[in-house]
DNA sequence: AAGAATAACTTGTATATACAAGTTGTTTTC
DNA sequence: GAAAACAACTTGTATATACAAGTTATTCTT
């Protein structure tokens, strides 16, 4: 009744947070499966599965005779995590500014995307953000989101965490997959100026559909970015 | 003693193929695992295995209670085919100008990657083409890769084929992943005049590294990309 | 001291089984 | 006939067990 998170979705998550956190350094051996087994209760397949995940996630990488070591990031989700062209350590100091705290409204009239029956009765959740580095701003964003069972959303601070992980940890919304497209423009003067961008400087533009784990779930988002100073960066 | 390969392993296969050749139809279901288990002689655990993978790949979707969907495949390697704002089909009437011909060079002094030993004492070999669609161009790159055990490479013909194509079908060289950077910045006058620009438009900068089946063989590449009337596509 | 064999670890593959939980069509009930 | 209950499917989670195969440090042999 009480317990409908699964065993390994629970392992998974502490190793998860136990990587990320520094527990575990990078390069590092994960505890022996084994020794998972015996730790936390369970038997070899439900810790090979919590495993598994990390693995899907990048997190760990396996090793036959050895053991699981630990991959810290490139954490991007498909591409996009920011690399700065001079230190990527940057990256975990990125600020946030809500620019327009999630609320309700109509799906715009033209969108980039399709919008699926469900998704068009079920109105959407905006939201946009500004984000900086070395208190520089660098990215602007705009999501669009199904209103969707999701309670209390609208309520929930974004400062310091990402769209993401509040999904994740909130609404076990994970992201599967998605699509983009990016071009190459010149801003309008709007966005110059949110930007802070000098005269002629053109800036990345990306729209992004990303499909979740929940059926008739995605996220759409469009972002501009400038990249004078950092890129946008991507393994796969 | 002959068995190397592991049964979940050639049931992913199998599926894998009759998923990409059209023996299962985008959105129908594949057999239930217990009829898997019994066609193929194995147990539930070995079928889920299988299809664990088929769902990383992302051709297939499973739902509790329903089965496994077919989900026909983007299949793209990371970011990077090209799809036409108006219409995705020109995309197949890619036409390409071999600008430079693979020739054996020096490794460039400053480069945006960092090399191993191999790679260094190896040379490198170097090419430019430029890519034509509705005879417009849009797609300028400049690839590098190590001289390491490709005969005969320098006299091949790339007219048609693409170059990653050429490596997996005569050397066996085939593309695991990589990492990508994405600017976007106002092109210089060479690659204005190459891609016939109009004045101030910006293009896609792209810089990748891509690794492979072969250790220490890596290939580098440089790309310029008109996103007036184009976008760069992917899905993950 | 150097090399070969071994033991003790690690993850990888596989079987057999059980019940929970979601979906769908059929049967029963009203 | 319509709604509720049921049965028969599907995938999801979990246990218990066994052996194969790769890695590493130790021990034995030379």
């Amino acid at each position: 009744m009480e317990n409908q998170v699964p065993q390994y979705r629970k392992l998974y998550e502490l190793l998860r947070k136990h990587i990320l956190t520094g527990v575990y350094e990078e390069g590092s051996l994960l505890p022996s499966e084994n020794e998972l087994c015996t730790v936390h209760g369970m038997t070899r397949p439900t810790v090979r599965h919590a495993l598994d995940t990390l693995v899907k996630d990048g997190l760990i990488l396996k090793k036959q005779g050895k053991g699981s070591i630990v991959r810290k990031p490139p954490q991007n989700i498909g591409i996009l995590s920011i690399a700065g062209t001079a230190s990527a350590i940057g990256v975990r100091y990125l600020k946030t500014d809500i620019l327009q705290k999630p609320e309700i409204r109509n799906w715009p009239e033209t969108f980039a995307f399709e919008l699926s029956e469900l998704e068009k009765e079920s109105g959407c959740i905006y939201m946009e953000r500004l984000r900086y580095v070395d208190n520089k701003p660098v990215f602007y964003d705009v999501n669009h989101l199904p209103n969707i069972n999701l309670p209390r959303f609208t309520s929930r601070s974004f400062e310091n965490k990402s769209l993401f992980e509040v999904l994740r940890k909130h609404y076990q919304v994970s992201i599967l997959g998605g699509e983009q497209r990016l071009k190459a423009i010149i801003p309008d003067e709007q966005i110059k100026k949110l930007l802070q961008l000098k005269k002629g400087q053109p800036v990345l533009y990306i729209e992004r559909k990303l499909t979740t784990n929940k059926e008739g779930f995605n996220i759409y988002s469009t972002i501009y970015f400038n990249s004078e100073k950092h890129t946008i960066f991507g393994s796969f």
